[in-house]
DNA sequence: ACAAAAAGTTAGCTGAGCTAACATTGATCT
DNA sequence: AGATCAATGTTAGCTCAGCTAACTTTTTGT
């Protein structure tokens, strides 16, 4: 009898024929999918294999090792989030505050909707962060987020330094996102409203009134 | 021929006689060691038991399971970070703003110091969330935290809801804290001045001019 | 059509978490 | 003091995940 059918069931793309067809997308899109539900830690290549239908060896054939794979996903979520906000600044205009505002609560609403792969992308792993895959898009998704504030600061000529400013606003949002998927908010107050809190915290870091 | 003496002869407290004396102790202390230099995932009981000299069956006599060990190094990261705060409040006095950000500044410090303790503090492991032992310890120290910053906004009349703007300074600090250790920070800017950033962020953060 | 490369498989190693059964020791009770 | 018992060690062994080696099947290129 075949072990674990249940998981078998849930498989991304049947197998019928002897080679997968893409079973390197296919793991990635496992691993993913299991890293946003279970967090990484919890993520077994074991899983990802029973999910895509095929023998625990077989991911060898297209990773190194789990880390690897783990670095494609780590990958994509900077991908994704950077066009999330991307997505939120064209929404409302480049150099607008309610644009840098959005630009915010994405990264927020990243973090809550995909916890396992935000905490993926932000936590410790020594051996990821050493890759260059995870370095690039990492850098690319990061100076983006620190080039659209910059440009607000230019065009509505603040004082300070912009990139100084930028940093202060990621900090923030960062914070928020971290201690709301922490559930440490929880301890020492009643819901918060994580979008108003961003929202009245921007301009003072901005050096605004 | 014995496995991995470089281990043992790291060992805390060698082991004379048949019973160790405080294995309880001794396992919370290696892996606290453990924690701080590798990072909890990386943390094996196995080699906890080898720094403590005792066989890796060992320390189900004192604990249930791994992650009560685990929980127990936790809590006294909360007790520490506590006493850290209050340390620096104490050296300012109640109220002032010297003290709120010393306050913030020794957050991330601790942060800094042991980094991986802090990730365990602030991670995801749902196991843990549910401890009691983990709760209370993390509650009161986030209660300290709050309440300072609150007892600041009363003695200086600053203007909206003292536990608001605790929550944005918390909020900020834990985000300078998180990047930091990640090493964003290196990825958009040079050096960074993590003690000025909060310096300088602390007064508009509490409503200040 | 056939050889070579690509991409699967099974079997098996290591090492960690954990349990069960057994051994040793220190504490307690008479 | 001596016997007993609970506490706290030990060894052996189970499961399961990561990973490798050797083998098999399929696809591809000439």
């Amino acid at each position: 009898m075949p072990p674990s059918d249940n998981l078998q069931a849930a498989r991304v793309q049947p197998k019928a024929k002897y080679h997968h067809g893409d079973l390197r997308e296919a793991l990635i899109a496992a691993v993913h999918k299991l890293v946003v539900e279970q967090g990484a830690d919890a993520v077994t290549l074991a899983d990802a294999c029973r999910l895509a239908g095929v023998s625990t060896a077989a991911p060898y054939r297209h990773f190194r090792d789990r880390d690897e794979v783990l670095a494609e996903v780590t990958a994509r979520g900077y991908e994704s989030l950077r066009d999330m906000a991307a997505e939120a600044i064209s929404k409302h205009g480049e150099g607008s505050i309610e644009g840098i505002t959005a630009m915010g609560q994405s990264y927020v609403a990243f973090a809550v909707e995909q916890q396992g792969l935000f905490r993926l992308m932000f936590g410790q792993n020594s051996a990821l962060a050493e890759m260059p895959l995870v370095n690039e898009t990492g850098n690319r998704c990061f100076d983006f987020v620190i080039e659209q504030v910059a440009k607000f600061c230019a065009v509505n000529c603040v004082e300070g330094d912009a990139n100084e400013i930028a940093i202060k606003l990621w900090t923030f949002v960062h914070g928020a996102a971290s201690l709301l998927i922490d559930e440490k908010y929880d301890r020492v107050a009643g819901a918060i409203d994580v979008d108003e809190l961003i929202r009245s915290s921007t301009g003072p870091l901005l050096g605004q009134k």
